[in-house]
DNA sequence: GTGAAAGCGCTAACAA
DNA sequence: TTGTTAGCGCTTTCAC
């Protein structure tokens, strides 16, 4: 067991000093009903007569009575709230922010909240008050998705999961198609070689990102040109990896970029080598963002959908815990493809 | 009252079927002890002795037993979860993010859980399972704002908030000496014409920009050429905004924008105006993010350290509710500038 | 149409 | 060192 001493604050809305929180007990008695039918008043179950509702609702406003949420779950069963957890280095980017506020909304429809769970204190874990967790692209490697996954907690995966539990269900985008989709962009925009700056394939995205591109080049017959970065890199590193492209093979006419924010932290590189982007080479993102908007040219990207993505995860988790979509169940996401100056001469 | 009947899914780690929970009691009676001492003996608190504390920790193991979260949140009075709100509008950009994980970090330091708080369902809401909120840059017209102030719940906002109730604690940054420092900068840098894209004065940390605008202008004798953009403009505005700033008057040397985005949005307004950033036109942003390095020319910018700003207000809201730091304390959050290309000439 | 009582799973006060 | 009892505040039988 991992149990330990929880120091804990203040109650729950007990923190205000001489205003303690008014129970359903406390409104029963003023207003002369039993619990029960101070419960079943306030919560419109039909059971109480319109006239007793009213006045159990008007006692409950003056006393500023408001049910305690940890209570009922612990009597229902349900903590009305599902966990959220993100691979730790790549927080920071639009996409996940997007995915994030997806889940959340979606969730929110539910009538339910959304924890954040990190990769914090995982020695002396905590438990959380959870019914089920989304996981955005599950690392095998990450020991809170492993832990999470190993209590048996209802979990739905934003893309595969590649560690031995397997989550009750699966949001998959379509990376494949679209990836070939752009590499046919790039070649119809006249690119003979094409050099791709990938993602780590401790992802199943960067996995079968790097995948696609090999079977491309293979069909294509064209001479695959791969440069796998780490997870998380720092912008001098995208760089000198660009560098490194581009010195290697001065025929490469193209180059797509894996990692979120390579392509725009590539432009001065390119810039530095005498190539006009679009003319001498053509840049592609395999992630969109509003930056790659503004950059000069604006950048071809695949456009991932995060939010979308993040609101098909949470209802495919919900429709799980209701039972009505069994374990096991995968559901394709759709995404698209931003086609920009950068690729069209 | 604004309670409903919430449709709820499965119970906590009750959605495996045939794999039901098992809960202190079922361990006690495993191990041969009592409830009591099964919880003390799980816990560490040091009442049992070392054999049968191992004996129970084993039992439990073997049963796959972990404590249900939600009856001890009742049991102590304390969720051990805090809440986050943001404005709607902004959430996507890399600012909020950094806040947003700031927060998560110091609450899993203080093994505290973090939920996310938005918009939705106002009419019909929900309670939310929290100890005390935390606000970023709450806006006076926000009802959510309103009524977790309202409801009583201690509330730690990051910059401050103009409605009517006080909120338990505030964490302040040094808007107005750091936006000095950088017109300051620009003036060295041989600005004499400076225009400010503002942000709305919604929130205080648009409205104290302004106000330190309007001062500096005064202070250096210099007329102030203002455009205020409404909250989360598209970049089509934010462009209209700046070409209208810069053909009202020729004569501007510098460009400061306030909005998060809106300076790189710029970019392509200022080339197609045939100036050159860093010399024509000085350049630079009110919050910074990495694609501001990997801009040509990299752009100057205010670097607002959201992650720091999250985590205070995260542990300013700890000290409140552990009853260490009284009510109505506001601390100052130092943020700094990141001068880039842009304003060097 | 309403009330009394049971109990969700846990921790804490009081005994032994 | 351990067990017994009494709740935390709510929803839900079951009885009237």
């Amino acid at each position: 067991m991992s149990c330990h001493d929880v120091p804990r604050y203040g109650g729950y809305r007990r923190s205000v000093p001489g205003s303690e929180q008014v129970n359903l007990v406390e409104v029963a008695k003023a207003a002369g009903v039993s619990k029960t039918t101070a419960s079943d008043a306030l919560r419109n179950s039909g059971r109480v007569s319109e006239q007793t509702r009213k006045r159990v609702v008007a006692v409950a406003n003056r006393l500023g009575y408001s049910p305690n949420p940890v209570a009922r779950s612990l009597r229902m069963a349900s903590t009305g709230t599902i966990g959220l957890h993100l691979p730790e280095i790549l927080t920071r980017s639009e996409y996940y922010m997007s995915f994030v506020f997806g889940v959340v909304d979606q969730a929110a429809k539910m009538d339910y909240d959304v924890t954040l769970l990190t990769a914090q204190h995982v020695p002396a874990r905590r438990l959380h008050r959870v019914d089920g967790v989304v996981l955005g692209d599950p690392l095998e490697t990450d020991t809170v998705v492993r832990e999470l996954l190993g209590a048996g907690l209802p979990a739905v995966t934003c893309e595969r999961y590649t560690g031995e539990v397997e989550p009750a269900g699966i949001v998959l985008s379509e990376h494949t198609a679209m990836f070939d989709r752009l590499l046919d962009h790039l070649a119809d925009s006249g690119a003979r070689a094409i050099a791709f700056l990938a993602s780590s394939t401790v992802t199943d995205w960067g996995a079968t990102l790097q995948g696609a591109y090999q079977n491309w080049c293979e069909r294509h017959e064209m001479r695959p040109r791969v440069r796998e970065m780490a997870f998380g890199s720092p912008t001098a590193v995208t760089q000198d990896n660009a560098r490194a492209v581009l010195n290697a093979d001065p025929s490469v006419d193209a180059l797509v970029c894996a990692p979120d924010g390579a392509a725009s932290a590539v432009l001065p590189v390119i810039r530095a080598a005498g190539k006009t982007i679009g003319a001498d080479l053509l840049l592609a993102s395999c992630v969109d963002s509003s930056e790659l908007t503004h950059t000069d040219p604006p950048i071809t990207a695949i456009d991932l959908r995060p939010r979308e993505a993040g609101a098909a995860c949470a209802q495919l988790l919900f429709d799980i815990l209701a039972g009505e979509t069994p374990r096991g169940t995968v559901r394709a996401h759709p995404i698209g493809l931003n086609a920009r100056r950068s690729t069209r001469g």
